[in-house]
Parts: structure tokens; C-alpha cells; sequence
DNA sequence: ATAAAATCGCAAAAATGTTGCATTTTTTGC
DNA sequence: GCAAAAAATGCAACATTTTTGCGATTTTAT
């Protein structure tokens, strides 16, 4: 799941347009499991001139978006923890177990919701449980035998 | 009073040389009051080859003599804490006025004498205390009054 | 859909950083 | 001190990175 829409609310609430090359830049910070190069994000952004690209970064700079780190004179660049991908999980009462959940229109309809409520989300923590596919059978026998139990007392 | 000498001290111990470049790095490390860009650094060594200091500031960075920080994408420099020109004091032990002592000689004597020892000083710290010249005067005086009632007594 | 505002792409220039090698400086061992 | 060896410099060309102005395009808001 990517965290696009966080990226948009925030320019959005700025006053900034929300271009095809901040969208690139964005994105091509997303995918990077390093921290990366300004000339580096210059080759991973096709579509956008480099011009562009450097003026990308120092909005997102200015903007937080991004942080910022030296090694060797060379300044790498990663996203900003909150806007790093993500995703939540369900986890089942019964076992225990946990899985991801990793939908892009969960994400839109948070910030589509809040945008309505007149806020810009900046961050949000969402926590499911529930029964597994498992579990849930287990537990419907477990019923059958209960009823058939009551039946005869 | 500056700080040459634990420069060419720490030069000396890892076989580097002590060149002019470097000396005019590292002095030009010292005279300002703020971190410098490389290029900055470039401009005020006007006596070294371009080339040269940036191999020097590898250098340096290297030895840990400078500490580089981010600013808006470019690196700053400056020297690190012990390589910082410093100065003693002397304190009078009965008004506590402290004057700076800032003299070369007394630093070049320190790493003298260290290295005769066959060490490299990185380090020292020193405390002087005494009388100042006002207070001297005046301890003279209370010293031949109580003389004084001495014989009267 | 349209006008206004914001941003982009381009291309040229400036600034910054790097490299190989002949020459010079520094160090070392008498 | 001096000569030989080692280390580092300066030079000059080159490579890379970054900035800039401006007309064209895209985005936003009505």
C-alpha cells in the first residue's frame, strides 16, 4: 500500500498543485529500500526533468516530506516516517494468528473522510481483530454440539 | 593561540606529511567563527590548489579533525572540539578574577615535551591559579600591618 | 469549460568535484 | 646538512552536479 494520499493531502493543504513529477518523486522514494542520491532519484524519474526533480526536493525538504542524511560529502535523502508505505493488520481472537492488510482505498476513504470532516490526516493507527476462516468453522462445530447438548438436557 | 601543533602532532603519528596546504586548511578551519562550505574553504585557501583541499578535507575527515553537517544540501565544516583553538586561565585565589593565558610557546612546549616522552598529546586541560597583582598589593600591606601588631603585642 | 495560477521542460551556464601525471616538497637516514 | 626516497602538490582537462530564465504546459478553482 502506498501513502500517496498523504503526500496529496499535504500538498493540497499548502496550496500546492499536485504535479506528475512530485508524484514520481514520491513514488520513487517509496520503492528505494536505501536512501538515495538526488541524481540517483534524477535517473529513477524518467518522465520528470531533472530540473524538476531538484526543485521537488527542496520542497519536500521544506515540507518535511523527506529527510536528509551525508555520507562521504553526498547528501542521500529517504521519506519522512509517515510517509513511508505501510499497512495494517487483522489478527484472530481465537489463534492468534495475523494478516496484513494492504489496501490503497482504505487509505483514500481515511483521508477522503477526513478531508469531508474539514481535517488533513497526517498519520493514522488502525487495529482489527476477528476469527480466522479456521477458527470460525472450529467454533460453529463447537456450536452444533452445544445446541445438540441443550436439546438433551 | 592556536592549535598548529596538535595538528602536525596527529599528522606526524599517522607518517603524513605536514604540507602548507594543510597547515592553510586547517588554519582557515580555525579563523572562522562559523562552518564552512568546501568551497568556501576552496576560496580562503588562496595559496592551495583547488585540488588540494578537497583532498586535504578528505583527509581531515578522515582523521576526525573536521565534523561535517547538513545544511540545505551542502555539507559544512568544521574542525572537531580538540583541534578548536582554546586558551587557560589564571585565577586569583583571593578575588577569583581570571585572566585568559593564550600563548603558542606554551602549547608547543606541552607537545615537546609530551613527544620526548615518546607520546603524541591529543589533549590537556590546565589550571592556574595565583595572586593578581591588586591583591598581591594588598596582602603586602595586611602582611606589615600584622607584623606591626606583632612587635606590640 | 475557461481563466488564472502554478509548475514544468528545455537548454545553456555556472558551480562544484575529480583525475592522471610531471614537478615540487617533505621526510628519512646518514 | 645533504641526497635519495616517499609523499603530496599543482596543473589542466574533464566530469558531474546544480541553478536559472522563460515560454509552454498542466493544474486548480470558478
Amino acid at each position: 500500500m502506498d501513502t500517496t494520499n498523504s503526500l496529496i493531502a499535504l500538498l493540497d493543504s499548502n496550496g500546492l498543485s499536485v504535479t506528475r513529477p512530485r508524484i514520481e518523486v514520491f513514488k520513487a522514494l517509496q520503492m528505494a529500500k536505501e536512501p538515495l542520491k538526488r541524481a540517483e532519484i534524477v535517473s529513477l524519474c524518467k518522465k520528470a526533468d531533472r530540473a524538476s526533480v531538484y526543485r521537488t526536493l527542496d520542497l519536500f525538504a521544506k515540507l518535511h516530506i523527506t529527510n536528509t542524511q551525508i555520507k562521504g560529502w553526498i547528501p542521500f535523502i529517504t521519506l519522512a516516517e509517515q510517509f513511508k508505505p505501510h499497512h495494517h493488520h487483522i489478527t484472530c481472537i481465537n489463534c492468534g494468528q495475523a494478516k496484513p492488510i494492504d489496501s490503497d482505498e482504505l487509505e483514500a476513504i481515511l483521508h477522503l473522510s477526513a478531508k469531508q470532516l474539514g481535517f488533513t490526516m497526517q498519520h493514522h493507527h488502525i487495529e482489527l481483530t476477528g476469527l480466522c476462516q479456521l477458527c470460525a468453522q472450529q467454533r460453529g462445530s463447537q456450536e452444533e454440539l452445544a445446541l445438540i447438548h441443550n436439546h438433551k438436557s
